[in-house]
RNA sequence: GGGGCCAUCGUCUAGUGGUUAGGACGGGAGAUUCUCAGUCUUCAAACCGGGGUUCGAUUCCCCGUGGCCCUGCCA
């Protein structure tokens, strides 16, 4: 039975690298009919645990990262978070000290670093000499009173190696002699990661380890623990890091500042923003940024693209598949498919996920998607009263390719009278209005037609337009221009017929009176400048 | 300092002892529509360096270089 975990520690966020180690864990236990547990690593006690946890939790959820066995959910094999389990903890050391295979230690940290210095010094890799070792319980007396305290030390091999098949890396080979003697036991009692790591994959019955490649070098001292505990180590696969856009470098959540000094990551995060403010909330960019999880929920992507450019990170089928769907991925999912070198998150490659699903979401779906955003603004009262969500449909219909992610519905103020006075753009106002000589009167004369067009619907003014430009031998464009930035504001929006439609006719009439008076005034300060 | 892992277009990657080294994102050019978006066509773009092994190395080996990790009473 394959048994996989994902064990995060209580951040406070789900990290765009973490994640995807929880992706491969998902699948790999989906791929092989096993069970995925998610389990907490909080052996550093924290405040606010609930409340760190939490958009852990969220974040894999929305993902569509289902556990069957851990937090909340329970499960044959708790309590799944370490800061419950120290009990299990010690026992273990228990053991180990019984059998030999760790011992006691009372050197003091400034002992311990006087030994490393002189191996420095001379030049050689340090070794403890165990000098500080309780060899007995006289030993222990007698350092008790000189007034030492004790760590629990691995006795770790020292000569031979450690050999182990990596599902990702193939086979690896560490010598013994390099590992250190490493503490398993605190002297205030209380145990260290990987002991703890160990001990809970085991009474868990973890069978395949997969995690980032960083803790490669730390499995022989797993490999021992476990051993030494009696017990068959875990299968164990290393999956490469995932490094920042634009480098090789290990991604990091600390250097988010860094980040947005590439173009692409600064792009993909001032989208976000916009969203966040077009919503009327804030946020600093620590907590919302494009490499935590949260921040694509926020602003509206779709967990499916996501997940598929995720797994395209570190993982490939073959030489030209891209899009999978979930059962897809679970299909076919490998971990002798997982590449070896570090891969780097790319934004745009993300959002061209994201677009490519968008486009795939039937028109109603996409309505649903975004009506929540337009309540959260404050554009529309009701996203359950179906005059609105007809009319919100009939935005999104015309917006076609438009709306990439959910929340650039919010770059349509324009089409959303609860979103305010029209807001204009005063270069493409200049251009397109006050600049040409005949705008004004084309725009006024259209304005008698096409208040009286009816049905008001795109086909039959789109018929009056074009009428309109045939019975003055113009082309269109010599007004369509000019028509947009007086009933949008902008030089840039969807089919003029279908705008002109969803704004109805009440809206466009006073709109193209507004831009007129607005026309006309800016020629006059014009004028009156010149005389 | 010691040890480990890694190295193909800018990015994600496929691939082989002999290939025009393939695909995707991004970029360039063009076409199309009332603008934008989209769509279509098209172009440019890579085997880290040096030694071997071999008839032949991007591929196998060694060295170097670079990146990352471990070397903690952090996880």
């Amino acid at each position: 039975m394959v048994r996989t975990r994902f064990a995060p520690s209580p951040t406070g966020y789900l990290h765009i690298g973490g994640v995807r180690t929880a992706l491969f864990n998902w699948l790999f236990a989906r791929s092989q009919g096993g069970r995925f547990l998610l389990r907490l690593d909080d052996t550093d006690r924290e405040r606010n645990l609930e409340e760190a946890v939490r958009p852990i939790l969220e974040g894999l959820r929305w993902l569509g990262i289902d556990w069957d066995e851990g937090l909340e959910v329970g499960g044959d094999y708790g309590p799944y978070r370490q800061s419950e389990r120290a009990d299990r903890y010690d026992a273990a050391v228990e053991r180990l000290l019984a059998s030999g295979a760790a011992y006691r230690d009372y050197a003091t940290p400034e002992e311990l670093e006087a030994e490393r210095e002189e191996a420095r010094a001379a030049g050689r890799a340090f070794v403890y000499s165990r000098r500080w070792r309780a060899e007995s319980p006289a030993d222990d007396e007698r350092f008790a009173a000189e007034g030492r305290s004790a760590v629990v030390r691995l006795t770790m091999p020292r000569e031979g190696s450690c050999r182990f098949h990596d599902l990702v890396r193939g086979d690896v080979e560490f010598e013994w002699a390099r590992e250190q003697d490493h503490v398993i036991r605190r002297a205030d009692g209380t145990c260290l990661y990987h002991l703890a790591n160990v001990v809970d994959d085991q009474d868990m019955k973890i069978s395949h380890v997969i995690r980032a490649e960083e803790h490669l070098s730390n499995t022989p001292r797993q490999i021992f623990i476990a051993e030494a505990l009696g017990a068959e180590p875990p299968i164990h696969a290393h999956l490469p890091f995932v490094a920042e856009p634009g480098s090789r470098n290990k991604l990091s959540k600390r250097k988010i500042a860094k980040y947005l000094k590439n173009p692409d990551f600064a792009e993909l995060h001032a989208r976000g923003m916009t969203v966040l403010e077009r919503l009327g909330r804030t946020a600093d960019a620590e907590t919302f940024n494009p490499v935590i999880v949260g921040f694509y929920e926020d602003v509206g992507f779709l967990p499916d693209a996501v997940v598929n450019y995720l797994l395209l990170l570190g993982w490939s089928l073959d030489d030209r598949t891209e899009d999978f769907t979930r059962e897809e991925m679970v299909r076919e999912f490998r971990l002798d498919r997982v590449s070896k070198s570090p891969a780097s998150f790319d934004p745009k490659k993300l959002v061209a996920f994201q677009e490519r699903r968008m486009q795939e979401v039937p028109l109603a779906a996409r309505t649903r998607l975004v009506l929540p955003y337009l309540a959260e603004a404050g554009w529309i009262d009701d996203v359950d009263d179906p005059a609105t969500v007809a009319r919100v449909t009939r935005i999104v219909e015309a917006a076609g390719d438009r709306i990439k992610i959910a929340g650039d519905i919010l770059d349509y103020a324009d089409l959303f009278p609860a979103a305010g006075d029209l807001a204009y753009d005063e270069k493409a106002f200049e251009k397109r209005i006050t600049k040409p000589d005949d705008a004004i009167d084309l725009l006024a004369a259209f304005r008698d037609v096409v208040g009286a067009v009816r049905p008001f619907a795109a086909e039959a003014l789109e018929t009056a337009l074009k009428g309109f430009v045939e019975s003055r031998d113009l082309a269109i464009s010599k007004i369509i221009h000019a028509l947009r930035v007086a009933t949008t504001g902008k030089a840039v929006g969807f089919g003029m017929f279908e705008t002109l439609e969803i704004l109805g006719p009440d809206l466009v009439v006073a709109r193209i009176d507004a831009a007129l008076e607005k026309a006309r005034a800016a020629k006059e300060t014009v004028h009156g400048d010149a005389d």
